[in-house]
This record gives C-alpha cells, sequence and structure tokens, in this order.
DNA sequence: GTGAAAGCGCTAACAT
DNA sequence: ATGTTAGCGCTTTCAC
C-alpha cells in the first residue's frame, strides 16, 4: 500500500519512505502497472478519438489540441481512423469502447444505426465534432459545414461573380463534404444562380492531385465559369496549379476559394481564399468540455465554432466605386 | 466462463449458446471488458509509438502502414507526440509503459541515457524508425539520413552544380534533420566543394513558411548559389513560392532539392526534385518485424530500406553532349 | 461443450 | 504515516 502511494504525488508518505521507494523502483525497472490501476479503480484516463483520416493537417490539428489539453491532466488519446466510412466508424467504436475510455470523440454527426445506439447506450461523454448534427447523441463542438460554403458563396457573389462551380468529393462516404456541397446548392439558390456546375472529383480524400483533376474537367465542361468553391484548400490548391499548367491567370480569369486554412494556402502564389475553421480550437474545447464534464464542472454542453472568412489573393476583391 | 468463450471467435461454444450469449450482450448493452482481460492475461494488444508530430505527412503514411498492418492481426496503436525533443520523448516512453505494451516503436535513434536505459531494461521488443542507429537498442527499420543527402548532391553536381547549400532547422533538436545537414556536408567535401553555405531554418517542425524565409535569406547572403538542398519538401516547397515571389525562375537561376516525396512536390509547378523515403513501407516493415517477433517467426531484424532519387523540374538535368 | 477455483496487480475502504 | 482485506472482470487451469 505505501509503495502503491508512493506513486501518486498528492498522498501522503513520508519523504524518506517515498525516495526509498522510488529508488528501488528505479533500480530494479520496475514499471508501474495502469491495466491493474485501470481496472480496479475503473478508470482508464483514456479519451477515444475517431478522425477521418490522420493524414491530414485540419485532424491532426485537432488532435494536437486535445492530446495537448488532456495531457495536462494525465489523460491520453487512443485514436483511429475511420477511412471516411461509417461502417468502419462503427467496427472503430465498437473496438475503442472495449479499453473503456472515459469519454468518445467522434468526427462528424452521422452514423449508422449501430453506432448510434452504442454511443447513446453507452455511460460516458460522447462529444461529436466538425460538425453540428441534426440530433445530436449527446454534446458537440462543431460548425455547420454548410453555413461556411454560404460565406463563400457570398463573398465570390459580392465581387461580382455569378457563373460559380463547386468541386468536392463523391456525395456518399463524407458527410462533411457533402454537406459543403449541399450549402454550396443552397447559397447559389438563395442568390437565383444556377447551382448545377458540379464536379465530382472521386471518392475522399480529395487532396491535391483531384482538385487539378477536376480543374481540368470544369474548364472543359463549363469554360465560361467565373468562381470555384473547393471543399478543401488541397483541392483548390490543385485547382490553382492546374490553371498555371494550362496558362490561365487567378484571380483574373477564375477566382478560387478553398476551405480548412491549411498552411499551403498562405504560401503559395497567388495566396488562397479561405475559411478558418479553428482545428485546434475545436480539439482544445472538447478537451476542456471533458474535463469539466468529468469534474461535474458546469460544462458549457455544446461550442458553436465560429468560423472565419480569410480572403486572400486567388479571389477577384470587391471593386469599390470611387 | 461460456460467455468469456463466446465471444473468443475461435473456442468451443456450441452455435446455439454463442448465439443467445452475444444477442443478450447486444440486447444488455455489454461491451466486453479489455482492460480486465488484459491484466489476467498479460497482454494488452497494444504498440507504442512515437513520432516528432502527427502534423506530418511522413510520419502520418508510417503510423498509417503501422497501423493498418498490426490492425489486421488486431492490435492497436498507442501513439504519443515527442514535438521533436528528446526530454518529451523520455516522458513520453516512460508514461506510454505502463500500459504495457507489447513493443514500442520510436522514431529516430538519438535518446536521453535514461530512455535509452528504460528501453533496454524493459522486456518488450523495440524498434527504431527512420534512422540506422550508430548503437541500436534492439531492432531497427530506417535508411542513412546523412546517405539520402549525399544522393542529393551527387545528383546537383552531376547536373553541373558548384556553388549548393542547404537550408535546415537549428541542429539541435531534431536529430533526422541535423544528420541531413551533416550528410550534406559530407557529400560536399567528398566532392572537394564549398560545405559552408548552410541556412539555420529555426527549430524543427522546418516547414513551408520557414522554408520560405530561408531562401530569402539564402539569396541575400549568397547571391551567386545555383542549387539549394532542402531538409524536407515542405521546406524545398517554401523556398520556391520565395523565388517565384521575387521573380525568380527555377530551376534556371536556382536548383532546388527536397527530400520525403511529399503529395506537393507532384503538384507543384515547377514539380520538386525528392527523395523517397517510402515512409508507409516503413510502417508496414515494422509491424510485420512486430508481428514476427511476437509470433517466434524468424524476424528479419533489421530492415535497412532503399530510398530513392526521383529527379523533377525543380532542377537542372544532365546535359547530355550530342 | 461447460463449469469451478484461483489470481493477474493494483486501490477503495477501513483499520491502527 | 502505514497496513490489512477484499475485489475490479476477466482468463488460466483443471475437472467433468
Amino acid at each position: 500500500m505505501t509503495v502503491s502511494r508512493a506513486f501518486k504525488a498528492d498522498s501522503l508518505v513520508s519523504p524518506e519512505t517515498r525516495e526509498a521507494i522510488l529508488k528501488a523502483a528505479e533500480d530494479l525497472g520496475y514499471v508501474f502497472d495502469s491495466t491493474a490501476s485501470n481496472l480496479r479503480s475503473q478508470k482508464s484516463d483514456f479519451v477515444a478519438v475517431t478522425i477521418p483520416s490522420i493524414n491530414n493537417a485540419n485532424f491532426a490539428d485537432t488532435v494536437g489540441g486535445l492530446s495537448d489539453t488532456l495531457a495536462k491532466r494525465g489523460m491520453q488519446i487512443l485514436l483511429g481512423y475511420t477511412n471516411y466510412d461509417i461502417d468502419e466508424e462503427e467496427r472503430l467504436i465498437e473496438q475503442l469502447l472495449r479499453r473503456k475510455p472515459q469519454a468518445l470523440v467522434v468526427t462528424g454527426g452521422s452514423h449508422t444505426a449501430r453506432a448510434r445506439r452504442l454511443l447513446q447506450t453507452v455511460a460516458i461523454p460522447i462529444i461529436e465534432t466538425w460538425d453540428i448534427p441534426a440530433d445530436p447523441i449527446d454534446h458537440f463542438v462543431g460548425f455547420s459545414n454548410m453555413a461556411v460554403m454560404r460565406d463563400m458563396v457570398d463573398h465570390f457573389v459580392a465581387s461580382g461573380c455569378r457563373r460559380i462551380a463547386f468541386i468536392g468529393g463523391d456525395v456518399q462516404r463524407d458527410s462533411r463534404g457533402s454537406e459543403r456541397r449541399l450549402g454550396f446548392i443552397a447559397a447559389m439558390q438563395a442568390h437565383g444562380l444556377d447551382a448545377s456546375r458540379l464536379i465530382a472529383a472521386g471518392p475522399p480524400p480529395i487532396s491535391m492531385r483531384e482538385g487539378a483533376n477536376a480543374m481540368a474537367k470544369l474548364i472543359e465542361i463549363y469554360p465560361d465559369t467565373e468562381a470555384v468553391v473547393c471543399v478543401s484548400d488541397l483541392a483548390a490548391y490543385g485547382a490553382l496549379t492546374e490553371c498555371r499548367r494550362l496558362g490561365v491567370p487567378v484571380p483574373e480569369r477564375f477566382s478560387i476559394g478553398g476551405f480548412g486554412n491549411y498552411e499551403i494556402g498562405e504560401v503559395c502564389v497567388p495566396t488562397l481564399t479561405t475559411i478558418n475553421a479553428f482545428a485546434r480550437e475545436i480539439g482544445e474545447q472538447t478537451a476542456q468540455l471533458i474535463l469539466d464534464i468529468l469534474d461535474n464542472a458546469q460544462p458549457v454542453g455544446n461550442v458553436r465554432i465560429s468560423t472565419q472568412l480569410i480572403v486572400r489573393d486567388s479571389s477577384r476583391q470587391l471593386q469599390l466605386v470611387p
């Protein structure tokens, strides 16, 4: 028992005893066994997290924010990738729950029926992120993927564009991507504009190569397009390079807008107009929400992230009449 | 006991009993507790992995390869970030070992003295990756970070460049980065060339912004430079954009080479000359090595990854005399 | 094919 | 400040 106490910083052991114990442990190569500790105390200090892909700077930033904030309280992330597939997500959730995490963070608000049931049944806080679910399971920290596309369309319309196209992934797999597509369509219709210029870039992840291919297709099918809304900065950057290769000037010939405020967008030439979704803050706020719930401190419940349109050189600017 | 067996696919329970048990479990919302299972069976099905940063496509690919290969055998990754800091790595290793992983994968071959001792003492396979350590702790799966820079320098020299510079991070923190710097210096000296054009781009991670700033500095300090070796494609891409901004043509005025075969390098204009280190394969081979060791199958022990120079448009090509 | 007994390495609860 | 007892939920082992 004294040995056990010696390993908890805050418990009552005489300084000499503790020092002797810790020294002996170090000499013996003893490593504390949290498996046993977790079983007895019925807490794992794990927070399980599912993201669509590890290889995406936005989700990596969210995980970074989560991980850093939780680490301050000795909690650890248990990470899994769904590969943008809700069936895979269901399998993953089931597997993660066996590890008895103290909270579960999922990306997005659409899940299989069985996954929903699992999440509703289990007695830990569930946080859906990167979305504002129509019917939240428990808590959420996110923003409307439809509204962000409205902001981008509004910007293009205000700067004088009318013939606007959308480049995104196939509708089925990535729910955030398909909501952005729906947001584009709704925003165009709200302006009384034609919302049919939709280029499907294949199954997610839609990255640079797919964006470039989609831009080539767009120029072929709808050559008189004035502006292009892309599902992410990676696709937008691909579109930009395709224009460069074809000698088409941006933004003079096409305005291009992305999403996610990736590093590439502020370094490339021209710099990319985009929307900042504050990926790292999503992670930090999610972590703080979890800590508040576990502490029984009045948790905020849900967090609506205010996204921010960042206008850069890839889109035509609003002309002010002198 | 029968319930326990019913949850193991391969054990002997009558089909009717198993079905009844699984149905009851589903109805009750029962979730298998691997904490208890792990304690009793003394195996966690965890493989602990430390990487410098989650937000890096190379390391993400390695983790993806590891994760996918291990998942086929029901094993799960326990991931931690060192932030390019070996003291942080030591803390992280200690924390991860408490979870009783069945193997530990670290990035790089330089560690604190205490971390080395911990790794040597603990009775699980240790695999160092992304490096060929001078004094391996146990196993390794990697390549020589010095040799890759020699390949790049050789390419530049063969294409006629003599005044060649290096852009990389500060020496202390990132051991792979500093080995690449040493490799650059050694290769230059082997050719009898001046190896003093070294631009320090700050503490890692060295990304696009840092690469652009370093390029600006380089042009100012060593304006007659002919070729630039960058510690990674991200830095190289930043350097490229800085040239574009300044109206300096690449590769006519500067040849630029990167490292890591990031997606950006094959999409940007001009495309980037780089070195493929097969990040995903490093993860897959590491996972296979771990599985072989745990199975007592004759493990290969160590894997030397053959890197590959990829010559693209950002470097001058060798002129063949007709 | 199923079950009974014991125990993995910790810690909660209750001594002293 | 330290010790005793019991038990977390599984699986190993041995029986039948």
